[in-house]
DNA sequence: GAAAAATCCTAGTAAAATAATAGGAATTAG
DNA sequence: CTAATTCCTATTATTTTACTAGGATTTTTC
């Protein structure tokens, strides 16, 4: 029941791409080297962002990643789910009505489930990039980015 | 970000039990039996809940387990973490206000892992095993208790 | 008191998932 | 052309999960 480093990590990325691409791209490189994340690992996490449609990228010299959309309209849920998969606790069949296991309408447990998912899901939905990058350049003021939790 | 079998059939296994044991204690055998879980494991998961007080057992023929307090005192919450251990989905020292990691002040990640995690743990404490029991003693008017998501 | 039904305890192991590492192709500014 | 960069895919080491297994202990029943 842990978020892994693909999460963490990313998160973290994403927080410190969107703080330093304003002007310019920002190159996977440098956001290892403030991060200390592996450039290979990261390469990979950013490339998830990519496909998910959030930070869009610039090739060759001088290139690197900027977001996609403003930072308002990134949700962390929406990060979390194009870096970890799906962020359901459970997956059973029983929770999406259409198909249904043959055994939802007996099923107890699936009332338990539905309720952790959608508490994790409302939890990371509601929070948006744009205030995690606020809360970052108020704490910067003081002292270069740095992150804990991954 | 799953919930492993251990929380998944532990809860099974418990909401079976608190149903089948209220004149006498029911064995291990018999919830593998009615839930299709190996023996051996189940053994080991409710090995869990009765080190954590929720069971309590009877040894010897005829023995088994039995609620070890009212089922309306049994949240969810406490049953899933005798299984599954912390159910926080980051553990982040920052998280915990005494000692705090040397970033914790400028980390800004945590106040995301926080939210999750206590929309996890609100989830779940606010259900108890009564209420999973009443919901599957309507159920089973109709039908064998069954339950799907693990 | 022997047999059987049960819990109890610990160790081992196969499979899956995670967390990287690695190699190299493609693109582009200067 | 060269260097800096993204892009794509494979491989591998480590960790975690999900069991399986063996056998000791307790207690009822005959």
């Amino acid at each position: 029941m842990k978020l892994s480093t693909k999460g963490r990590y990313g998160l973290r990325a994403l927080i410190d791409l969107a703080v330093h691409s304003e002007r310019e791209p920002v190159s996977i490189s440098s956001i290892s080297a403030r991060q200390n994340i592996s450039e290979r690992y990261l390469e990979q996490l950013v490339g998830k962002l990519k496909r998910a449609g959030i930070v869009k990228s610039v090739r060759g010299v001088q290139g690197g990643y900027q977001l996609a959309k403003e930072a308002e309209d990134i949700s962390v849920g929406e990060v979390l789910r194009a870096l970890e998969g799906s962020l359901e606790a459970v997956e059973c069949p029983g929770l999406k009505e259409e198909q249904g296991c043959e055994e939802a309408d007996f099923c107890v447990t699936k009332y338990v489930w539905k309720r952790i998912n959608d508490s994790i899901t409302n939890a990371v939905d509601e929070i948006t990039l744009k205030q995690l990058v606020t809360e970052s350049k108020k704490v910067n003021h003081k002292m270069k980015n740095r992150n804990c939790g991954g």
